[in-house]
DNA sequence: CATATTCGATACATAGGCGTATCCGATACG
DNA sequence: CGTATCGGATACGCCTATGTATCGAATATG
């Protein structure tokens, strides 16, 4: 009479989240069936209504577990990064975070913010899980700057929200246009001069 | 005899595309149904299938007669922009040229983004809209180097790049957080030391 | 004004996705 | 090892979107 889960039930979740991370970034959110990501994942749809409700849940329930992974991973950079690489070294260790299912993760993170722009509710997901992406950051470029001997002229989480839609953009362009802009590219070209451009000399 | 079409066929194409504007902006491209757009324009199936042979020819269409208005928009307001302003009063001029269908156009070009980098023939028509906007911008780009006595430390079409990436990248964030960020804030904020962190002294 | 053609409305057939109810194998637990 | 719950598979009915074929009204042309 136990009341609780079995331990294949986390594996099927999972399984059913990778699933939906491939679908979804082939497809896209809307587009994509239930089926087909059940049928990727080796199941029915029986395991799919037997851990989700809807298709809106598994939206949800991907975006947070792969956000969490890219805050914990961006940490563990930040902890990591060499001080005295250059500035434009340090951000392209940074930005590289993200990590290798990049292009997937960027398209199901886009999708999922125009769904936010038009759910308040997601909306609010949404940004906390970006304000813990940049405080993440925080710390890394507090130390940029103090070891640079300059001192940002706004707040630093702005800065860290600069960096954040510049890589975006940037990733965008380079999505579009592969041939022109291997991902990354633009991102590096400019992090650096970026963060110089909104700091003045310490006094 | 005749074998051209009828006036009031361009009217009834209009009235679609701008159903399908709002349509796709409220529920998105793949959400949308057909019979919706056309229940917003006032017609019934018949007249989409009589115009467009699928959904996805409408949403280039779409795109395209938007993304032109926007680079004419763009290329009166280059022409106009008030040479004397502040950088940061140019950038907002410029910035602001995209017009009052802001929040929708955000939506469906970001959204065709998407599709692009699914789809590469897509992607080639969005690259070279993409072009043709940065081109629309390069007169007043120069300008606004030559008047202050700096020289773009990379090419002025990159410097267009950098722009437009920190612009999409700022209107996500105040997209998703409004009350945070009204559109057009951060966009205005970084702008200006942005051009000027990719510029050095003229010698 | 007459007629030919275009264009959008209507009607129909089809397919595919969805949600639920039920069943049976797997798993926890005494 | 036996039993009770869990978890995924199966099967069913429903509904909605789609595409086409046809019809009739609007419109161009002589």
């Amino acid at each position: 009479m136990p009341r609780g889960l079995t331990k294949r039930r986390p594996q099927t979740r999972a399984r059913l989240l990778d699933a939906a991370l491939d679908t979804f970034a082939e497809i896209g959110f809307q587009g994509a069936t239930i089926e087909q990501i059940c049928d990727r994942a080796g199941f029915t749809r029986g395991a799919f209504y037997s851990n989700f409700a809807t298709k809106e849940q598994l939206f949800y329930a991907l975006f947070e577990r792969n956000a969490a992974l890219v805050v914990e991973r961006m940490e563990e950079v930040a902890a990591q990064v060499d001080p005295t690489l250059s500035w434009a070294g340090q951000i392209a260790e940074l930005t590289s975070s993200v990590g290798p299912d990049e292009r997937r993760w960027f398209l199901i993170s886009t999708e999922f913010t125009l769904y936010a722009i038009r759910n308040p509710a997601a909306a609010g997901v949404l940004a906390e899980h970006d304000a813990r992406l940049r405080a993440a950051m925080l710390p890394i470029l507090r130390e940029m700057y103090d070891r640079a001997g300059l001192v940002p002229s706004v707040e630093l989480d702005l800065v860290a929200r600069l960096l954040i839609a510049m890589r975006e953009g940037g990733m965008t362009q380079s999505y579009v246009e592969p041939a022109e802009f291997p991902p990354g590219q633009l991102e590096r070209l400019f992090g650096a001069a970026v963060l110089r451009a909104v700091a003045t000399p310490q006094s």
